[in-house]
DNA sequence: CTATGTGAATTTATTCACAGCA
DNA sequence: TGCTGTGAATAAATTCACATAG
């Protein structure tokens, strides 16, 4: 294998071939090829070789990929190997919905902490973790958390990723609306449901 | 203005651009540059007005664009010129969250229906609207539904996107992490938020 | 003189096709 | 022989820089 940068594109989809590859696990599969895993992640089989090309040699030619072994080194790539723990600000529908979603698990996600500035809901228990008034953000860095997933409201988001800057994480899943302002350091993802709903109709054949 | 293909990652942007037009005119705003408006969405300005070049003719060289107009204009290729009307599939937290969202009215987007497969929630209201029983999801086209959101779990999602086919529906929005299935007259836009939040760790710089 | 619209250059990503290893 | 790994070719998207219109 020859040293490559990595395309983002690549990030991107190495989550789905690991989730592809966890299920395949599960079913008692221990071995896949790349047309294989085509086929169950709906990505060309090329790509996927191409995409593993930038990141190792994990195959054995005429074989295919040995599921533990992958699974092992995509994590190993995305810095999955460590538990992570995640805090979920804002505990609104929306926040309760992703402290519930099973699927974190598959990446060793851990919903450490929760957030609101709703005094009705702190104190409250959702999913096992206690709600914490939003002004006890500090501390998160010394409790291990360094993600965090902001779930208020458009005007609220920006103070909330000051104070997260400010405890010290790193990364951050972003589902306001909003654009947010943060030190070049901090990684920002963000989800807008509403732009992918409003791309939708585009695509949608005249009546 | 020469014809030119839409690139997809234009149709991505614009109902970025849009929103931030809608906002700057309730800010009593009426005209704006392209590096104005590149501040405000934080894409740059250059990349606005290539994105504006494949779609038509919009500003006045020297002074900017029209909002009131652009609005319009930007409306009319994401066919959003008319309301869409919206069901959404699981009444669970995420399907709550989605109903209760506001930044659908942006877009001229109604949430029309919704629909559960629990019994204990058929009936109830949510957010203003009346949750159906899933077995009822043909009807959805008669009553000027064209577009769909998916929130029940991985499990159901394949056999609701086939009933949403049935039914006539032509635009699905999926926030389940399973690849469903549909003919390639039917448009779907999935939002998998496990694996946005899976390739976090990738950027944040190991401590 | 300002800010658009757009070719041209560049960068990034995908597809192709096949050499080479098990 | 079967499937990987990867250069080379192609396609797509972004950036640059400037001629041009108001």
């Amino acid at each position: 294998m020859k040293y490559h940068r990595i395309p983002n594109e690549t990030v991107r989809r190495l989550p789905i071939y690991l989730r592809g590859l966890v299920v395949l696990s599960q079913q008692g599969v221990n071995n896949v090829s790349s047309s294989k895993l085509a086929d169950f992640v709906n990505i060309n089989a090329g790509q996927i070789r191409k995409d593993f090309s930038f990141v190792g040699d994990f195959g054995t030619r005429g074989v295919g990929y040995d599921i533990d072994w992958l699974t092992k080194q995509i994590k190993k790539i995305l810095r999955l190997d460590a538990e992570h723990r995640a805090a979920v600000i804002g505990v609104g529908n929306l926040g309760t919905a992703v402290m519930a979603y099973p699927g974190f698990r598959t990446y060793g996600f851990e919903i450490a902490a929760a957030f609101d500035s709703d005094p009705a809901k702190v104190g409250k228990k959702v999913k096992n973790v206690t709600v914490e008034d939003v002004s006890k953000l500090n501390s998160l860095a010394k409790r291990g958390v360094d993600m965090a997933i902001i779930a208020v409201p458009a005007e609220a988001a920006q103070n909330v990723a000051d104070a997260l800057v400010q405890a010290g994480i790193k990364g951050i899943l972003n589902f306001s609306p909003k654009r947010i302002t943060v030190p070049k350091n901090v990684k920002v993802i963000t989800i807008d449901i509403a732009t992918d709903l409003a791309r939708l109709p585009y695509y949608i054949p005249s009546s």
